[in-house]
RNA sequence: GCUGGGGUGACAGAGCGGCUAAUGUGACCGCCUGCAGAGCGGUUUUCCGAGGGUUCGAAUCCCUCCCCCAGCUCCA
C-alpha cells in the first residue's frame, strides 16, 4: 500500500501523489495569535507533524510554511468588529505587536517543547502587506471583486458562474444561504451585492489602529487573503496540500480557494489535497472560553509530560473529534510508560542468542507503515507498537545486536508520532551518585533481611519521584513520568 | 432547519463484506519478588444504538427510526 489521504476536496481518500516526485509542499494554517496555545491547537499541529515525519521518513523532501496571522482576523464575523489582535493588546495595554511579538515567542517556545518540528517558514500577514494589496488589484483587474466605501468585496456569485464554488466538506453555495439565518447586520446586506460576499481590503474606523495605506485609502486585510498570498509566495500558483482545522472548511478554505484562482488566473486546481483535523471536545463538551473547560499547553506542561500528551495525540485519528481530559492523559502516560519500561529493559539485557525477534522487528515496520499510509491511522499505528513491546519483553534473551535493532526501531517508530522516547536527560543527574550509595546501603539491609528500614527508604525515594526496582542484579532506579 | 462525522466490551479506541471482532487501560487469578515495582501468562461467559433489507456470508453495503457531536458566526 502507499499513502492515502483524506481530501476535503473531493471527500475520498485519494492517492498521494506529490507534483514533483520527491517533494511536497505543504501550507497549514496557523493560529491567531493572541491568545495562549490550547490542546485544540496543539492537536492539531501535532497532526500535521506527524504528517510531515511520514513523509520524510517515506522519503520525501517537505517544505513546509505555517502562517501566523497577526491582523485581520475580526471578532464579529469575516467583515466587521474588532480585530482581534488588537482588542486582545488593548486590554492588556500593549501595544499590538508588541503582543504579537510576545506570543509567538510564547508558541515557538511550546511548539519545540511538544516535540513538534519547526516549520520551514512562518510567514507573518503584517509581512506581506505589499503583496495582499497587489492581490487585490489582481483580483479587481480580472473581475471578481468590487469597491464600495473604501471596502473591497469579494463577488462570490460571478466566481460560481465561472467556475463552481470550491464545494469543501460535500457543502454547495445554496446551503449558506440563509442557512440559520440572518447573522449578516443590516450594514453589511446594504453594502454587498451578495450574501455571500467577503471582504478582501477593509476600510478603517476611526479609532482602528491596525492600518495601512492602499490605494482604496487606509484599511487592513481581510482575513482569507493572507493565506492565499503568502502561499502563492512561497509555494507557488500550485502545491500539494493545504492543512487547517474542521472549522476551516467553510468560509475560509473556499475562500481561500476562490482568492488564489482569481488572482493566479489558474485553470489548474491549485492546491492538490486538502486536510482536516477534527475538534477536541473536553469532558463531552466543545471547549470553550466561556465555559471555563479550556486546556492550555503552558498550563497542561505544569503537570504532564509533553510526550504525554503526544501520545494522547496519537491515540485518536486526526479526523475523528476526540475528548480530551485529564483521564484520558493519565491513561496516555501510561501508555507511554508501557514504552518506555520496554527499552529501559531491552537496553538493559544482557541479551541471548535467540533471533526470532528479527521477524517482529521486520514486522512491526510492515504494519506501521500500513496503518500510517491509510490517511495516517495513528491509533492503529500505535497500538502496533505497543504490540511490538510483548515481542521484545518476551525476547529480552534475544542476540544483542537484534535487541539494538529493536529498540531502535521502536524510537524511530515512536518519533514519527512525535513521541520522543529517547532517555531524559536526568535533572538529578547530580544527585546520581549519592542515589546510588543510598541505594546500597538498602541492599546491606535488605541482605540482613531489614526490610521494614529498606522499605521505608524506597517508599521515601518513591514519593520523590524514583521508581525503584529490585533485581538479581541489585536495585536499579530511575526517574519516574516528569522530571 | 441544512451539511458533515459518529453510536463497538467497565472505559479508551481500531476494524468498514468472510479467520475465535485488534490493542491498551481497569478488574480478577497465577508466575516472578522478602514484599513491591516492572515484566510475563491467563480470565473478564456471545461488546458492534433499534428495526428491516441485500448477500452463501454484515459491526462493515442499502432503507427507516432513535440518540450524540461538530459546522452553518471568529475559532485549530
Amino acid at each position: 500500500m502507499s499513502l492515502h489521504l483524506y481530501n476535503t476536496l473531493t471527500n475520498k481518500k485519494e492517492l498521494f501523489k506529490p507534483i514533483q516526485e520527491d517533494y511536497v509542499r505543504i501550507y497549514s494554517c496557523g493560529q491567531t495569535i493572541y491568545d495562549d496555545v490550547h490542546v485544540g491547537n496543539a492537536r492539531t499541529y501535532s497532526a500535521w507533524d506527524i504528517l510531515n515525519r511520514y513523509l520524510k521518513w517515506k522519503g520525501y523532501d517537505v517544505f513546509h510554511i505555517m502562517n501566523i496571522t497577526d491582523v485581520g482576523h475580526l471578532t464579529d464575523d469575516a467583515d466587521q468588529g474588532e480585530d482581534k489582535v488588537e482588542k486582545a493588546a488593548k486590554k492588556e495595554k500593549l501595544e499590538p505587536m508588541e503582543l504579537v511579538t510576545r506570543q509567538i515567542l510564547l508558541f515557538y517556545k511550546e511548539i519545540e517543547k511538544l516535540n513538534i518540528d519547526f516549520a520551514d517558514i512562518y510567514p507573518r500577514a503584517t509581512g506581506h502587506m505589499v503583496e495582499m494589496i497587489e492581490a487585490v488589484k489582481k483580483i479587481l483587474k480580472h473581475g471578481y471583486a468590487y469597491e464600495k466605501n473604501g471596502t473591497i468585496y469579494f463577488n462570490v456569485m460571478k466566481f460560481e458562474k465561472d467556475y463552481g464554488y470550491p464545494v469543501l466538506g460535500g457543502r454547495k453555495l445554496e446551503d449558506l444561504l440563509a442557512g440559520e439565518g440572518g447573522r449578516v447586520s443590516e450594514d453589511e446586506l446594504k453594502e454587498k451585492n451578495s450574501h455571500y460576499d467577503f471582504a478582501l481590503w477593509i476600510k478603517a474606523d476611526k479609532g482602528h489602529m491596525m492600518k495601512w495605506p492602499s490605494p482604496w485609502g487606509e484599511g487592513y486585510p481581510g482575513w482569507h487573503l493572507e493565506c492565499s498570498v503568502m502561499s502563492t509566495k512561497y509555494l507557488g500558483k500550485v502545491f500539494d496540500i493545504h492543512t487547517g482545522g474542521i472549522d476551516h472548511i467553510f468560509p475560509h478554505h473556499p475562500n481561500e480557494r476562490a482568492q488564489n484562482i482569481t488572482m493566479n488566473k489558474t485553470d489548474e486546481e491549485p492546491i492538490k489535497y486538502w486536510l482536516h483535523s477534527d475538534f477536541i471536545t473536553v469532558n463531552g463538551e466543545k471547549m470553550s472560553k466561556s465555559k471555563g473547560n479550556f486546556y492550555t499547553i503552558r498550563e497542561l506542561l505544569e503537570e504532564y509530560e509533553p510526550e504525554a500528551i503526544r501520545t494522547l495525540f496519537a491515540s485518536t485519528h486526526y479526523r475523528s473529534q476526540s475528548d480530551f481530559s485529564i483521564s484520558s492523559l493519565e491513561e496516555a502516560e501510561k501508555k507511554l510508560e508501557r514504552l518506555r519500561n520496554t527499552i529501559r529493559k531491552a537496553k538493559e539485557s544482557k541479551g541471548g542468542d535467540k533471533d526470532n525477534l528479527l521477524r517482529a522487528i521486520e514486522n512491526v515496520k510492515n504494519e506501521f507503515e500500513d496503518a500510517m499510509d491509510d490517511d495516517l491511522n495513528t491509533p492503529l499505528a500505535l497500538s502496533k507498537l505497543i504490540q511490538f513491546t510483548g515481542k521484545i519483553n518476551n525476547n529480552l534473551d534475544s542476540k544483542p545486536n537484534i535487541l539494538d535493532e529493536a529498540v531502535i526501531t521502536l524510537e524511530e517508530l515512536a518519533g514519527i508520532l512525535g513521541i520522543d522516547l529517547s532517555e531524559k536527560r536526568e535533572k538529578s543527574q547530580d544527585a546520581a551518585p549519592y542515589i546510588d550509595f543510598i541505594l546500597e546501603i538498602r541492599e546491606k539491609l535488605r541482605k540482613e533481611k531489614l526490610y521494614s528500614i529498606a522499605d521505608e527508604i524506597r517508599d521515601e525515594l518513591q514519593k520523590k519521584g524514583l521508581a525503584i526496582e529490585d533485581t538479581e542484579e541489585g536495585a536499579r532506579w530511575y526517574i519516574k513520568g516528569k522530571t
